[in-house]
DNA sequence: TCCCAACGGGG
DNA sequence: GTGTACGTTGGGA
């Protein structure tokens, strides 16, 4: 008899043999570092019928157990039956809880009862097995838990294998520093994008604690002592399964390795007829197809693609233009990958010797970023983990959706409610075409502003749901003890009610996040920079503002278009009162969006608190109103053929003289750094320096020094990626027009090759004209300035009475006043 | 304004 | 993964 403490890390099933019975299989690590597997065969998966009435209850029930089906390999069977009293979307319903033998009876069991006369329903018969495991057992992954059971002989790889008697987690305890090893490969890439039909992968970097090692398939002299060279890639592949092996980490992270990485690596494992055995039952990374994104499993070790989570569930607090490793790094982490021209590493790799030392660097730069982003997204990582109470190799993959919806399944049972079904094709299309009026949005007109505050409705939404009770649970018809919301759902104003009789799920589950983060938030204020709070805050933030989302989301169980209308009727109620407030006290409203206000109050900051806690006097719980900031100047701009100005596209200055810009083309990345910094630089001069004139000026000095080419080439490059091979475009574009020149050349330009041109003057349209950067000694002016730089800036000057030509200097000089 | 196609990340 | 499955943006009509 064993009796000992893990950190569950992943969690599956397998088959069993006796009668095909399904085993739960977890693994984990214990505190002194041991690989741990535990099996548990007690576990029975089960779903819930909901039956019509009670009358026939257990007649059902008798036909459910004399149910017996027969599938290929086994035979299926309820094991057990039991009726209960259960909630269905807070209705009082008769219900059977059916267990199972194997999970994959549910799907066999289901069809054959689903058409028993007196069953309304099956409910929950989509919950994968190892989920309910986790949700019934009450185990979060990385909780420490204690089991205790025998040891059994196996073939895995890890220290020790118990059959389980039992199993619970202890109070405290957390797994705080998984071992993490993060990898990345470098390929032949002489097509640019490599084929890993042909391509073979030329390097592989790991990185983990107190641990690089950068394994090279090609020798050469005076290598740093963490390189390890092979003869050849068969011997490189197989040195990877090695390291992952002796270093035995907790979690392996990639960036991209979901959909560049493990795949390349399993396919040059198939070209030479060998198998990529990761798994710590000796099974092979397993690779699954979801729409376009791939994931790739390891039994037993979780893979964690960092790229996934910090794009799907941190970019909401980064906003970057991409989430590129370089980018999310310098970021993040202050520094980036390194220099090296990565198109180039075929050439350093044909010449070899030390021309190959800038690529294994550079190769070891990635693994460690992509180990550093990895540590510092843990706190985040594990937040959700503990929320949501399933394992990282899931969480780091969900969306914002899934999240809600397994906090929501976790917390169920709170409830006595038995969980509507996922939906499925035809119903999710039908969802896809109710669309639900959205927020109320006031557009600025155009121009200069000054004394502006913001407010902000704190959490508007969540409050929302949580303060008028909207929920699927309490959608009712009954117009006693109920509220009405008149709203509007594909174009039809209808009236929805809410009932006050008892609690919503999503309300109560809502209200519970709301006060823990403003709890969090509060120890936040006495340790500003605690990285594990800030995650948390964060992590509920997140679950909280995303239920809003959730109900109108297609896919989603508990769907209610009813709810997502209401939140939002709702939202331009009370965003429209602080509007009416404002203007009864005399404020000019400048702007308004969803939930926040822009309001002119002047030079005193009197105005602008007393407006707030006027307006919260009134508001129900939980719901508040904030002064987000207040400005000292800001620019609302036009949207071209737009009366009033753009929603979201404005640039406010702080009293720290820090611009915040927002909805403005150049941060992406197909302008030129021209266009970029010029955009930058008015922007500064009329908001920090007030002067609109010395802006003018400024754009006029950048045309002439355009027009006497004396701006550096390298300003003028412009960037386009070919998106596919250069032959199957129709419209040749610049960018593709160059490629071909390229491929003239013999070199080699493919889907996927960044291209880098500058626009020349002379005849023709401007694909014509383009000609690659290394190559362009001068460029176009015209080209620069009409299509580069003038956009940029026409419509941030046409808000403060300024036209293209007064920029060009076409016009005659005129000066503010004449406006 | 709406609809559809393309893209992202990786080398 | 036990019926399923990306989400967003830009260009063209």
């Amino acid at each position: 008899m064993e009796n000992i403490d893990f950190y569950p890390l992943t969690i599956d099933y397998i088959d069993g043999h006796e009668g095909g019975r399904g085993i739960i299989r977890i693994f984990g690590r214990t505190p002194d570092g041991k690989r741990i597997c535990v099996l548990d065969h007690e576990f029975s998966h089960y779903f819930w019928v909901i039956l019509e009435d009670k009358k026939n209850a257990s007649k059902i029930k008798d036909k459910i157990l004399s149910l017996k089906i027969k599938e290929p390999r086994r035979l299926a069977y309820a094991t057990d039956a039991s009726i209960h009293n259960k909630k269905y979307l807070s209705e009082d319903v008769c219900a059977i809880k059916v267990e199972v033998n194997n999970p994959k009876d549910v799907t066999s069991l289901r069809h054959a009862i689903k058409e028993m006369n007196g069953v309304r329903g099956c409910k929950e018969t989509d919950i994968p097995f190892h989920k309910r495991y986790l949700i019934d057992k009450k185990i979060d992954p990385l909780s420490l838990c204690n089991v205790s059971g025998e040891e059994i002989e196996s073939n895995y790889t890890v220290d020790k294998v118990i059959s389980i008697n039992e199993i619970c987690q202890k109070d405290g305890g957390y797994l705080e520093e998984p071992r993490v090893l993060s990898f990345d490969i470098e390929v032949y890439n002489k097509k640019r994008v490599p084929n890993s039909d042909e391509d073979p992968i030329v390097m592989i970097a790991f990185y983990g604690k107190n641990f690089k090692k950068v394994i090279v398939s090609k020798k050469y002299t005076g290598a740093e002592k963490y390189v390890e060279f092979v003869k050849d890639e068969r011997e490189l592949l197989t040195r990877f399964i090695d390291v992952v092996n002796s270093f035995k980490p907790d979690y392996l992270a990639g960036y991209f390795s979901d959909g560049f990485d493990l795949p390349y690596i399993k396919d040059r494992f198939d070209e030479y007829n060998m198998k990529l055995k990761l798994g710590l039952d000796e099974s092979i990374v397993k690779f699954n197809q979801r729409g376009n994104s791939q994931t790739a499993r390891i039994t037993g070790i979780p893979h964690i693609d960092i790229f996934k989570f910090i794009r799907r569930i941190v970019s909401g607090e980064l906003n970057l233009p991409s989430y590129d490793l370089d980018t999310v790094s310098k970021h993040l982490l202050g520094r980036g990958k390194s220099g090296a021209d990565i198109g180039n590493l075929y050439n350093a790799w044909d010449k070899g010797g030390n021309a190959i030392e800038e690529y294994v660097k550079y190769n070891l730069v990635d693994a460690e970023r992509t180990y550093e982003l990895t540590e510092k997204m843990l706190p985040h990582l594990n937040e959700f983990i503990k929320l949501c109470g399933l394992p990282p190799e899931e969480i780091s993959r969900m969306s914002y959706g899934q999240l809600v919806e397994n906090y929501v399944l976790k917390n169920i049972d709170k409830f006595n409610e038995i969980a509507p079904n996922r939906p499925y094709g035809d119903v999710m299309k039908k969802r896809e075409m109710e669309s639900v009026e959205g927020a109320f949005v006031l557009r600025p007109g155009a121009g200069l502003y000054k004394n502006i505050a913001v407010y902000d409705f704190k959490s508007l939404y969540p409050t929302i749901i949580s303060a008028h009770n909207i929920c699927p649970s309490t959608l009712t018809q009954n117009k006693i003890d109920s509220h009405e919301t008149p709203s509007v759902v594909s174009g039809k104003n209808e009236t929805y009610r809410f009932s006050y009789k008892y609690d919503g799920i999503f309300p109560t589950l809502i209200k519970d996040i709301l006060i823990r983060r403003t709890r969090v938030k509060d120890l936040l204020k006495k340790n500003k920079k605690d990285p594990v709070l800030h995650a948390r805050q964060y992590s509920l933030k997140i679950l909280a503002n995303s239920a809003y989302g959730y109900f109108a989301f297609s896919g989603a169980r508990w769907y209610c278009k009813e709810c997502a209308a209401s939140t939002t009727a709702y939202g331009r109620d009370y965003i429209k009162n602080v509007i009416d407030k404002a203007e009864k006290s005399g404020l000019d409203v400048i702007y308004s969006d969803t939930d926040s206000v822009f309001l002119s109050v002047g030079k005193s900051m009197k105005n602008a608190e007393k407006f707030v806690s006027d307006v919260n006097r009134d508001l129900p719980s939980l719901m508040e109103l904030e002064l987000e900031g207040y400005y000292p100047r800001g620019i609302f701009v036009m949207k071209k053929g737009d009366e009033n100005g753009a929603k979201k596209k404005y640039a406010l200055v702080d009293e720290n003289n820090e611009i915040k810009v927002v909805g403005f083309e150049t941060v992406r990345g197909d302008w030129s750094k021209l266009a970029r910094e010029v955009q930058k630089e008015v922007l500064k001069i009329i908001l920090v320096e007030d002067d609109v004139k010395k802006a003018v000026d400024y754009v006029r000095g950048v045309i002439i020094k355009i027009n006497s080419k004396k701006i550096p080439i390298e300003k003028m490059i412009i960037k386009k990626k070919l998106t596919r091979d250069v032959e199957d475009y129709n419209s040749i574009g610049p960018h593709v027009r160059v490629a071909k020149i390229l491929i003239k050349r013999g070199e080699i330009v493919g889907a996927g090759s960044e291209i880098e041109y500058v626009v020349q003057e002379g005849k023709g349209n401007i694909g014509e004209r383009s000609l690659l950067a290394s190559d362009a000694k001068s460029y176009d002016p015209e080209y620069y300035i009409n299509n580069q730089v003038l956009p940029v800036v026409e419509r941030i000057f046409s808000a403060v009475g300024y036209e293209k030509e007064d920029l060009k200097g076409e016009h005659k000089q005129r000066n503010l006043s004449e406006y």
